[in-house]
DNA sequence: TAGATTGTTAATCGATTAACAATC
DNA sequence: TAGATTGTTAATCGATTAACAATC
């Protein structure tokens, strides 16, 4: 195991092992080598022993690696056991749509609660999960400690918004705003979501003659 | 102007490049050199120079670019001009959401229709959308060409739906189900939108120590 | 044991950055 | 004109792939 700084293509390709793993799990495959695995996903198998040895040494000569051990792993990598919890600020249509749809607690996130300013909302429940008005905010995080938020809130509010609960001590955004968000506060990360690049990305492919 | 292959990596920062611009090109800003855009965008200007030197020559020496035409430019190197035409296939929770708040024409995707199965949808408008039934999808794809399909429909009909609508002449899906999806047939593409695999590179970021 | 497959080192390939002549 | 800034070539850096000894 070499010790280094993880490079970004690294990190963007351990959800979608994950996802491959967590798949032939569920399949009830109990081995598989780098070589088979690496033609389900369309890649080198010296990618995938490359990028593992970046973490540890998971498998075993001439056997391959154990499927279950090995998603494991990675899901411990990607701190799917590290408890964290997660509210959604702004329950319109895909706030909504998240609650609905989206699996958090598969990947690991405790979420109970979500926030809004709409009166209509406030009290209501989703799958569980309780809107709060926006004014109880403080008192939530203060007890709570969620780590992360949703943010499907209007763009004109997105910053200040950010900036309000980096106050109040949360360290991530899934944010689906469609503004970059920035803050000069150390170990706080974004993952902006711009749908609109996804569709440019696919319509430039399919205007090439 | 080099004759080449353009790598992803350039393709994936285009959409960016034409967010900022249209961003300065909304608040009136006439020209930029690719240092300030640089700076605005937290890249070296010397990327963003051989980025667009693959496509062509947009700039002039002394001056910079003058955005309202590079906006255009890129623009017209994504497509948004090119008249594509797209349809909603599923109007869950996720769908519903897309057709509510998602501005389609903004990046030059005419929408007219939906699709799904569900009776109580059927007829109904979203926006200037109307939802039909899934039944009528090869008549309406046969008068009316969409060349692209967003797919927000449950995982399990996801890879038959696009055979479907592959053998119809849709080229590029916008795919929301979390399934990878592929085919034989060239000249289709997909935009596979994980929202697992963002979320769980958010929590890798924040479960480092 | 023999065959398979790992983890790692070395080689290659590609992408990013720096430098600079050209020129507006 | 002088200063600014481009487009492009060359240099550097990093990521991917190939090769192989180690070993289960």
């Amino acid at each position: 195991m070499k010790k280094q700084k993880i490079s970004d293509a690294v990190i963007h390709r351990l959800p979608r092992y994950y996802r491959y793993l967590d798949d032939l799990y569920n399949k009830g495959v109990v081995r598989i080598s780098s070589n088979s695995l690496g033609a389900k996903m369309d890649i080198t198998a010296s990618q995938i022993r490359q990028d593992l040895s970046c973490f540890g040494e998971f498998g075993q000569q001439g056997y391959g690696y154990n499927v279950a051990e090995l998603r494991a792993e990675i899901g411990h990598i990607l701190g799917i056991d590290s408890g964290h919890r997660i509210i959604v600020v702004g329950v319109g249509h895909l706030g909504h749509a998240l609650l609905q749809n989206f699996d958090f607690e598969k990947v690991g996130f405790r979420i109970d609660s979500a926030f809004d300013v709409s009166p209509a909302l406030i009290g209501t429940e989703i799958r569980g999960v309780t809107v709060h008005s926006m004014d109880e905010l403080e008192d939530y995080v203060a007890s709570y400690h969620p780590n992360v938020a949703v943010l499907t809130v209007p763009q004109s509010v997105a910053q200040p918004l950010a900036d309000r609960l980096i106050g109040l001590g949360v360290r991530g955004f899934w944010n689906f705003t469609n503004v970059e968000l920035s803050t000069k506060e150390d170990g706080v990360f974004f993952e902006d979501i711009h749908f609109v690049d996804t569709l440019l990305t696919l319509s430039y492919r399919i205007s090439q003659p």
